[in-house]
RNA sequence: AGUGCAAGUCGUCUUGCCGCUGUGUUCAGGUUCAUUGCCUGGAUAAAGAGGAAAGUCCGGGCAACAUAGAGCGCCAUACUUCCUAACAGGAAGGGGGCUAACUGGGAACGGUUAGCUUACAGAAAGUGCCACAGAAAAUAUACCGUCUUUUUUCCGAUAAGUAUCGGUUUCAAGAUAAGGGUGAAAAGGUGGGGUAAGAGCCCACCGCUCCGACAGUGAUGCCGGAGGCAUGGUAAACCUUAUGGGUUGAAAGAUCAAAUAGGUUCCGCAUUGGAUUAAGUUCCAAGAAGGGUUGCUCGCUCUUACGCGGAAUGGGUAGAUCGAUAGAUCCUGAUUGCGAAGUCAGGGCUAGAUAAAUGGCAGGAAUUCUUUUUGGUUUUAACAGAAGGAAACAGAACCCGGCUUAUAGACUUGCACUUUUU
RNA sequence: GCACUCGUAGUUCAACUGGAUAGAAUAUCGGAUUUCGGCUCCGAGGGUUGAGGGUUCGAAUCCUUCCGAGUGCA
C-alpha cells in the first residue's frame, strides 16, 4: 500500500487554487470545511490535495502547524479510500475551522468520515452533469 | 542545609514502524551523434528550528532607481570619553535626585561613606501656557499696609483771646517694598547693623552668577578673586543650536523563457512667422504647449497625436533558476585594556523551505510537581514502595549587530538572611 | 514583508490648544402614573479612560514599552 505523499500530490500553483476555490462546490463537517473541485478534459493525474488553518481562529503559529501536521498525516494514512474513484484531475481543500486544538485521533476519525461522503457525493453528482 | 536577590549557562534523552525537505552515492527509463550533461522514477547514507526563530523598536550589509542632483521643509538624536561596520546599543566616568548611617553649625545650610536611580543641550534669541486660590503668576508695584509733610473735622490740656502742644479723622503730595492667611511655584536665605519707616542699603555666613589659575583627553572638580543678586516653571509646547538622514525594500533585483495576441525600438517629416519656388521646394528667425517627479521651488526627464517613409529585432506574462546561506561567524588559549572590546595562534561549523519541510503513531528512561493508595508512626509531617496525570515560552522566510517582551525546570558563581553543628 | 490608524459606562458616541466630581443618549434597577402592561415623568447605580512606566504642580489628552482590534501597498 503507497503511504507516501509527494510533491506532486499537494496542491501549490496559484492558479489550480484560484479554479478550485472559485469554481468547486464545498461541504462543512465540522471541524473542517471541504472544498473540491473535478477538472474535465484531464487524462491523467493523481488527486491534489491542501491542507489550510484559519489564522483568525488559531493565533498562534505553532499550534497551526500543529494541526496542518495531523491534518497530513491522517490524509496520508486513510487516502486509499478514494482511490476507488476512478476520476481524474481532482483537487481537494481541507480547511480547519475549528478554535480549540485537536489530537490525531480525533482529526483521524473526522478525516475519515470526510472521505467517505466525499465519494457517495462524487459517485452521485458527476454523471448528473455529464 | 534552606530561602531570597543579581549575573551567567543549558533549556530533555532514546527504540521501532510509516512519512517530508534539500544534498551525496547508485540503479532503471527517456533525450542526444555521444557523454560524467539534462529530464522522470526508485533504492540508500548522513543532515534538518530558537534563546528568544516572536514584537518589528533601532542600526548596518545587499539591490534598484537623475523621479538619485541643489536649496528649503521634514524626521531622528542630545552630559563626557571610548567601543563598534553602524546605532536611539554597550563600557567607563561626571553631574543631578532619593534613601540610610555618621558628622559640622545658633540658624540658613552643609560635609563624608554606601546603596538605588536618572530621555541629563539651550528658558540670558523669540512666541505661547501656568486652571482654582491669591494683592500679584512675570513688565513687579496697580491694591491693602508702614512712614513723613500739608489741608480739613472733632476731643483734651495750657492761655484773657487769636494761638501752641498731644491725640483722632479726612484729602493731597512724597518715600518704601519689610509684611499681606493663597498656591505646585511668590522675586536670594539666616543673623546683625542701619533708618522717619524700610530695603543687599551695609556687614558676616550660606546659596547663586561671572572671571582667572591649577588638575583632567573631556564632562567636570578644586582654589582664589569679583558681582550685591540680575535670570520663576514648562522645550516628552512651538522653537534655537549642533550632528546625522536621498528614496524604496528581497513580493528589491538579475537571468532563462511556453501558450495566446500582434507588436517593439531607432531615425526623418509633422508647430508658428517671414522670404522664395511649379511644388510643405529651399532658406532664415522664433522658441511653445502638455505631462512625469518625494511636501515645495529650481533642475531633470518624457511626449507632441493619427499617419507616411526607412532601418533593426525581439520585448515580455504564467512558470523556472539565481539572489539564498562561510559569516562585522563560533569555541579555546595567549596578549593589550579598569571595561565594552581589539590583535595573534589553533580548532570547529553543509537547515535552506516557497500554499511554505524539519513530522505522526506506539513504547522506554531521567528530573520536577501533583493525586490516590500501601508500609511505618499515638497522630501529623518527613521517609520508602506501587499506580495514574502534567511538564514552559514558542516555529526560520534575504542575512547580520542590538533593544524589548514571553519562558516550566536544571546547573554554576557572588551577596544577604535564617536554622543546626564545631 | 513594509507603512499606518484606533482602543472611554452593558452599547453608540462626546470631552477645545493638558486644568480637575470624565458628559449625553440608550440599556439596567427603583419610584410615580395604570385594574395590569406599554408609552410618559422623576431618581439611582454603573468608568481604575486597554495594561505598565515616565514628563508635568496637574495626563483620557504629551512621550515610551507591551496587549488587542482594524486599514492600506505590492
Amino acid at each position: 500500500m503507497n503511504y507516501k505523499l509527494p510533491k506532486s500530490e499537494r496542491l501549490h500553483a496559484e492558479k489550480e487554487i484560484k479554479e478550485l476555490f472559485n469554481e468547486g462546490s464545498s461541504f462543512f463537517l465540522y471541524p473542517f470545511k471541504v472544498q473540491f473541485f473535478v477538472k474535465k478534459g484531464v487524462v491523467d493525474g493523481t488527486p491534489k490535495v491542501l491542507f489550510s488553518v484559519s489564522k483568525k481562529k488559531i493565533k498562534k503559529a505553532v499550534n497551526r502547524n500543529f494541526i496542518k501536521r495531523r491534518m497530513k498525516e491522517a490524509y496520508r494514512l486513510n487516502k486509499q479510500l478514494i482511490s476507488s474513484l476512478e476520476i481524474n484531475g481532482l483537487t481537494l481543500g481541507l480547511i480547519f475551522v475549528g478554535s480549540v486544538k485537536m489530537g490525531f485521533h480525533e482529526v483521524e476519525t473526522k478525516i475519515i468520515q470526510i472521505l467517505k461522503r466525499l465519494v457517495k457525493e462524487l459517485n452521485s453528482n458527476i454523471p448528473d452533469h455529464e
